[in-house]
DNA sequence: CAAAGTCAGTTGACAATATCAACTAAATTA
DNA sequence: TAATTTAGTTGATATTGTCAACTGACTTTG
């Protein structure tokens, strides 16, 4: 049984994103995934900076600083630098950007609501609850002492 | 809660692709976890062809015609013409194709007995089964006409 | 204070994954 | 036989993930 989560994983994140995707695009929004996932970042995160993105979401600050320099080229959030330390730039939203954001979690929301038709609340939140204990299990692997 | 969901799942998608990898990488082994996913599917299903592995992994074909140009130039596959329908090819794995694929699996096992530590049998098997509903909604997606 | 180290972010390079459209060759069917 | 379908290939391109070297700003420490 075990054997089968691996695939199960892939499976349902393959479809997850798509469906992410499509909405999107159905809604003439184009717009990657970690684009949506870093705008949610900023909209939680009080004081918000790059580092905490790559933080929350586990991605190469590399990786963070793209889809930055996209969401600022696109007028959807503005970097100021911090006033307090000049190594780190605060985040935020802009007008637009919290528009699009509102589309956009809207729009998850809904695939969130197909994903889990037939499924009890319960369940649900005993899915969440797993995938946690695992991410945890996982996440204190002997190799990462890297804590960029 | 369920607005946690998303993050959950690329989180616990993301370590545990981490996982493997590293596992693999230690073990002297470099090869892409598409690859991985491909050659499992050779071993499992019978008279497999790319089109069956593009089915079972919800992958593009044209990705699967490229990782299989890969696995069959690293003399791990091998293609032959299926004698009763020139237009599929059956796919096997060679001698050291099986030898790496028993290697990988023990490895995968590995991660999947590292990732469900602390987790009884009824949760795995509660999570792989929510997982698999949830595919499901999200199979039938109204835009998914196409067959490939 | 100045050298050395740390931290946040940037850049370059590249590997891996995903998507789409046009194409070939073989098989089906109408 | 002509039209269509099917399996697979190829090209192009977008997205995601990883690593290493680098800059500029702070911190530590000698």
């Amino acid at each position: 049984m075990k054997e089968k989560i691996g695939e199960s994983l892939h499976k349902l994140m393959h479809n997850y994103r798509h469906q992410i995707r499509e909405a999107a695009s159905a809604s003439g929004i184009a717009i990657p995934v970690s684009h949506i996932r870093s705008l949610k970042c900023i909209k939680n995160i009080k004081n918000c900076s790059a580092k905490d993105i790559s933080e929350r979401l586990s991605l190469d600050k590399s990786q963070i600083t793209r889809v930055l320099k996209e969401l600022v080229g696109a007028g959807y959030v503005i970097k100021v630098r911090c006033p307090d330390n000049h190594r780190s730039q605060l985040l935020s939203l802009t007008q637009i950007g919290s528009e699009l954001l509102e589309k956009l979690m809207m729009l998850d929301q809904l695939a969130v609501e197909k994903m889990t038709k037939y499924l009890t609340a319960q369940q649900i939140e005993d899915f969440i609850h797993i995938s946690e204990i695992m991410v945890n299990n996982l996440d204190q692997s002997p190799s990462c002492d890297k804590q960029n």
